[in-house]
DNA sequence: TAAATTTTGTGAATAATTGTAACCAAGCGA
DNA sequence: TCGCTTGGTTACAATTATTCACAAAATTTA
């Protein structure tokens, strides 16, 4: 279960699929990579996925019939690609099916563009891989600004969740007093100031850390504080 | 100086372009819309546009004659408007220089497909507005002002829309006080004036958000509001 | 047009967040 | 060990946010 957008991706030729799979990989789907349609419509009533990519000179049926099948069930995103010289027109046709339509050779930057303008048009939504830190059980959701700690929602306040980002940020890094003041709190630190550590110790009593024994954000003395990534919770 | 693609749309039925030439309109092209073809060649000699529309069937020189004049100068897409029992064969006709068609009458979002795809194919960029922004089961439909969640419309005011759009339109963007008082209020925020805070809340209460545990509308405490793209409702 | 209804603004009560200062604990060096 | 410095926590104050009841304004209906 990971709540990431799903890829189904018909593509003969294996390189190409590797590369397009790989990088969609990358960027956070969950990619079934098939070589040609056989098992397309049994996959997609097991499990519709978020969109479909669907080649069209494929090995044994094409793509537009599949399409043509496809419709009669899912509804979803669909694109195609085709090969430079092969006509449009009737890939754009409404009557076919396709939101859209890439040409080969694909770059992949252009593909996970195009993939995204479709998705926005039905609502889902792609975290960046980078949206989410993840530590164990504590999920940090940068983009929604929610923080979840061994499978609950955990209530932070603004301040909270943004210092709990700057450390989570560089785990292991020692984030020093002065960046805190510079950065969150907005002034600089002349050595008296508790509000950072009254933060980190608000902050720590939500993640259910204890400053005496610290799992998750640890104190160097006189330097600063540092984000523990795998602690045991 | 928009930067928008622009369009000249040569089209002799009134009613026709005004239809076509609003919906292009506020699918963010620059139109200029002529009745016929006379000054089309000087329009396109002071500002060659992304893409020329022609209808085939003009008062006067028609569309075939014109778009045989038109390519000494211009290279751009081109796009002819037929009538269905027209053939089309000698249209598509290399040696007239057209690059696609379509036959009246149009649907909007058929040529409005047409045209991206043209220019895409010559590389040209456009940044149609989303007329509706969904995010999951929360459908945004700027034009017709409706809004609707998890498959029921919800009846909201219409600052309550205004103010739901300003956050939706950049979602994960924090939007000040400062910004929803000077584009939506109308004055200067004193901070002390409560309305947006108000206004906050109704509109939380009908996207059956709350303010305790928002995941919808957070608040970023000191700064302003922040939309979340993608709640999981 | 007036009445009814809906929408929006206002000020006050309430609640949540954050800062401050004080106090205590812990680390460090002599 | 003592004294000094630094870190942690707490209570309370200040600031900011939320909501409510009601008034004012706008809109719709009759």
């Amino acid at each position: 279960m990971t709540n990431n957008p799903s890829v189904i991706l018909v593509e003969d030729d294996p390189r190409l699929r590797e590369l397009v799979g790989g990088y969609l990989l990358k960027q956070n789907f969950d990619v079934i990579a098939l070589a040609d349609g056989n098992e397309l419509l049994s996959k997609v009533a097991a499990a519709p996925p978020s969109i479909i990519i669907l080649d069209v000179m494929l090995p044994g049926e094409d793509g537009f019939s599949l399409c043509r099948k496809l419709r009669k069930s899912y509804s979803g995103p669909l694109l195609f690609m085709t090969a430079k010289n092969e006509t449009v027109d009737q890939i754009i046709g409404l009557e076919l099916g396709a939101d859209d339509y890439v040409t080969k050779p694909v770059e992949p930057r252009v593909l996970v563009a195009r993939i995204q303008a479709l998705l926005r048009r039905v609502g889902t939504q792609i975290k960046t891989p980078e949206a989410v830190l993840q530590f164990g059980t504590l999920k940090i959701d940068k983009q929604a600004r929610r923080v979840n700690l061994q499978g609950d929602d955990i209530k932070l306040t603004s301040h909270e969740f943004d210092l709990l980002c700057m450390l989570a940020e560089s785990p292991g890094d020692v984030v020093k007093r002065d960046t805190i003041y510079t950065n969150l709190i907005g002034r600089e630190y002349d050595g008296l100031d508790r509000s950072a550590d009254v933060r980190i110790s608000r902050l720590r009593k939500k993640l259910s850390d204890n400053a005496q024994n610290p799992f998750r954000i640890k104190t160097i003395w006189g330097k600063g504080f540092f984000f523990v990534a795998d602690a045991w919770n």
